[in-house]
DNA sequence: TTGAATGAAGAAAGCGCTTTCACATCATGT
DNA sequence: ACATGATGTGAAAGCGCTTTCTTCATTCAA
């Protein structure tokens, strides 16, 4: 604690200082500066000055039990070290800020329960909104999110009927672009490898349209590769065994570009050429994505546009609070690189 | 706003519930849940048992404006998607969530008066803790910590006279152990490059720290090769105009990995054969370092030490209210791959 | 000119807790 | 036996705001 040396009473501005020095009741500051049409021009003028004057902040805390609601935003994400949810987070942050609201983010880990627990904890502050990742929680979770008195935005995710209100895309149709790709370009004998079963039913949704797509459009059932997790290293291993087990394989689509671009090394380092010998497909446009050696080709979900989209619409609801939740959908994109 | 259907007048519970439930006055349920020891053990267990049955969860909003201060931790970085914080965040997050408490988090890109408003703006939440990133604040960030009344850390840099507390490393250091490395593999005509002048002071220490090491060790002077952004692609830019105004540059040490990664895949298009022809070194230590080929020697800062650190001192100090704060010192590392 | 209708400001009642203070009750020492 | 202190519990006063309810001052139709 920094400051007990500093012996001043300077106990911080309440309200009443403003309307003692403004010569007005509590009340009326209060009026003045939420909700400033409700006064006459000339008083909130003064209000508004007394309170700039004096440097008063009001206390958040006390405004939050007072009324209705708090100006707390929930946000709850499987993790922040993936950088698909950071780019959304920022983006949310950036956006609610300005509206003079805070953030509270929690992870899950891909733990159902987990979710549940911040999700509950969460809901005891009386959240101006709840933003979660995904459609697929538990009951529990389900159940509170429902009945919750504060906007509910799913994210990272899309269907037609959301709780509340949903921004994100088909996971399925992400995987389906992939397949599209790599039917239209001719590749037989094509391998899906992935985290499988994965605990993110997102990228479930991923492989399953691929799969399925690809098989729609060639009558070829892709061979799926499990994983057994997602970090890079496992990309280069995974490029040898399925060589190994299946050398005429002309094509895997990774769940994700860091398990690609791990491939991709591992390509270069047994002399093979991509896409000519064998061609590699990603999952989510990062960074490196541009820089290997080929490109990698990859599918790049639309993360900012989420944080953007469900910050102001979350605003939009805050402002209207008559306004209905809208199932929002977005568009991933191939983004089309040497790889494949 | 799903709920509204429901027209269940269910209010949720309060405190006054459970004390009417199990016979006793609110002071006393207060006192059981709050701290167990306060009251004799028979009326605790009949306030435990009632709240359990009822599923009574207290108002975090009402003890906050009641108590001293609230759940609240407020954490400032400057960036999310900066992979390095958003480890620390995940173990900050992770012990302090255990603990009750709840992350508001908020960034800055490195932007000193953002970062003077979003303190303001948690501090006015009466936070538990603060924690902010780096040690150089504005001066109104500074005064509005210093005299915050809760504890406050600084972390990801270390100066042995913080606000109050701190937990982080040398970023100069970072930049020694750069250059003690290259220096002892005896390369010569050694170049710095990363955004020069930065806005992230952290990183400047580290150049700086690097170039005076070198010079110190070797008497020479390495040059530094500003680059325009951190982007990837800017590594593989640096390494052409690097060799093409200085070919006898044989090491360079990137200020950050994606821009050594970039770097390398810009090599390996050269048919330069790194390290021999010329090492590359970078910071961070990301997951793709040790994908590239060959795999990329860098500096690991010990963000996942650094969440965990503050996320036990935060604790320890909100338990033991008159304990002080610490500097504590972390170490980075070097972590020796192919590259140099 | 009067009465109703409209609008602006103030008084006061909470919001759901924490915590101080006062009060019992009980064990201890003389 | 009494005073003394230790211990446990309850009553009640806030924490700093929002909001309803009321009052008072206008304005407008009749």
């Amino acid at each position: 604690m920094p400051g007990p040396d500093s012996k001043l009473p300077l106990r911080p501005l309440r309200m009443e200082d403003v309307a003692r020095m403004a010569g007005v009741s509590l009340a009326t500051v209060s009026r003045a500066l939420r909700r400033p049409d409700s006064v006459s021009p000339a008083l909130r003028a003064r209000v508004e000055q007394t309170a700039a004057r004096l440097g008063y902040a009001p206390n958040p805390v006390a405004g939050s039990l007072a009324g209705t609601r708090s100006a707390l935003i929930g946000v709850v994400v499987p993790s922040l070290t993936n950088s698909f949810f950071a780019a959304t987070l920022e983006c949310m942050a950036t956006a609610l800020e300005a509206g003079g609201y805070q953030l509270m983010i929690g992870h899950h880990d891909y733990d159902a329960d987990r979710e549940a627990r911040i999700v509950a904890a969460f809901l005891s502050w009386n959240p101006a909104a709840m933003v979660v990742t995904g459609l697929e929680h538990s009951r529990q979770t389900v159940a509170a999110l429902s009945a919750a008195a504060c906007p509910v935005v799913e994210m990272w995710d899309y269907s037609p009927r959301p709780i509340d209100a949903m921004i994100g895309f088909r996971n399925a149709g992400a995987g389906e672009i992939a397949a599209q790709h790599l039917a239209g370009r001719g590749y037989k004998n094509v391998v899906f490898a992935g985290a499988i079963p994965d605990r993110d039913s997102r990228a479930r949704a991923r492989a399953e349209g691929f799969c399925k797509e690809f098989t729609a459009l060639t009558g070829e059932h892709p061979r799926t590769f499990p994983l057994e997790s997602r970090a890079a290293g496992q990309g280069a291993v995974a490029l040898q065994r399925i060589l190994s087990e299946a050398p005429e394989t002309q094509a895997i689509a990774f769940s994700g570009d860091m398990l690609a671009a791990g491939a991709l090394f591992e390509a270069s380092r047994q002399g093979l050429s991509v896409p000519r010998d064998l061609a590699i497909l990603g999952y989510g446009d990062l960074e490196i994505a541009a820089q290997t050696n080929p490109p990698l080709c990859t599918i790049r979900p639309p993360g900012p546009a989420i944080g953007e989209a469900v910050g102001a619409h979350v605003l939009s609801r805050l402002h209207y609070p008559d306004a209905d939740g809208l199932s929002l959908e977005l568009s991933p994109e191939l983004v089309c690189r040497g790889s494949s």
